[in-house]
DNA sequence: TCGATTCAATCAAACTTATGTTTGATTGAA
DNA sequence: TTCAATCAAACATAAGTTTGATTGAATCGA
């Protein structure tokens, strides 16, 4: 049985309803396998022995492997997009405010997005056409919030006017879940300490401050 | 046959002389391949189609296909001290000036490697692990001379010392690494272009300048 | 209250296919 | 004649997927 997260034309009608509790775990579970080994070198047995049920069990939840990665996709792209939306405090702020915020309140969401980390990854390439396209239009929403904010702090005299917005926002995107790749939640440093130090990097970085 | 980059105790003894051009071919080939769809989802048909012999004859070369992946590991992570062992001209200058200098290295490189592709991924988890670690000593090695780096340039008062070193490196091998990621030759810019971003964002990023 | 019925959820096992790998024969230049 | 290099075909196996049976709690009818 699939879940309908909107409305998928072709798949199979639903048999009733479902156990959503267990279709969660399942999520997570995979986010998990998938942080930990990546998409492909994932099995289907680690994430269904991870829940407590055998690997055909599964299928009563999905349709094929893929189902996993584009739920997980969805979900990570969807609390990306409500992290952004909750701009309001600084919405009508000046640049380095809001990029501050941004930058802050993304590091402050990861610690409890596992499933946000597979997006970060190369291995949206693996979804399907359509799938891709549409999480590859929530992944430009977001690129165009952030470059929307360069492009106003240019505007405003406060950054760099040498800076080309589209690099700084697929830069910025590269160190912000770069993250996920080297941090140990068991280290030194918390989020947020990595957080204030991506801040005073970028806006340091984006000044207009002679380099020396 | 395997090409015996360095003694390999319990691999099969070479068969004779090898056509080592055609060994290159493959790594190449590889490299591409490995860039365009990751390591696991290419196969050892797309490989052996673009160097133009069939798969089973790529087996002349490898033992397995893992081989492709650490000789790439292996090119590309030498290739990266190799361009931090040119240093030569800055070696004496002051932190700025060195990080500067091998940003700006290390992005004149980065053309010219499509093999250091998937160095930069997470598919170093699926070499064995002998040769995980012996890559992983490699990328040690880069990350500590730019570690070294940020710690001079902390001493000198030229960075923040509020700079945790460790985070600074890993940032920006992020930054530098994540721009297979996005970056098309085709565009608007170059390599060069997009390292000289990269240097003035990370130098006045790591300044002791207020960040207003 | 209690037997019957239903159906979400899972099991157990088989099936399928892609693809990495092996093998023995072949080619062609030196 | 040799042997580096490749072919052609078969092989092996992991892992995704399918299928039919089973379980057990909730619901229902008498």
């Amino acid at each position: 049985m699939v879940v309908q997260q909107d409305p998928e034309p072709t798949a199979t009608a639903p048999k009733g309803t479902l156990n959503v509790a267990r279709w969660k775990e399942i999520v997570d579970a995979a986010g998990q396998v998938f942080h930990e080994k990546g998409y492909q070198a994932a099995r289907i047995e680690d994430i269904a022995t991870r829940v407590g049920i055998l690997k055909g069990s599964l299928y009563y939840y999905i349709e094929t492997k893929e189902d996993l990665l584009y739920a997980l996709a969805v979900a990570g792209h969807t609390k990306g997009l409500a992290t952004i939306e909750e701009d309001d405090a600084t919405r009508a702020a000046d640049a380095p405010t809001r990029l501050g915020s941004f930058i802050m309140r993304w590091m402050a969401m990861m610690p409890s997005q596992p499933e946000y980390a597979p997006i970060a990854e190369r291995d949206m390439r693996l979804l399907s056409d359509d799938r891709r396209a549409e999480v590859m239009q929530m992944r430009n929403e977001m690129h165009r919030y952030v470059r929307r904010i360069i492009e106003q702090g240019i505007a405003e005299g406060h950054f760099d006017p040498a800076t080309d917005p589209g690099v700084a926002t697929n830069t910025l995107f590269e160190v912000l879940n770069g993250t996920i790749r080297w941090f140990r939640p068991t280290g030194r440093l918390s989020h947020d300490d990595v957080g204030i130090f991506y801040k005073t990097l970028v806006l340091r970085g984006l000044s207009r401050e002679p380099t020396s």
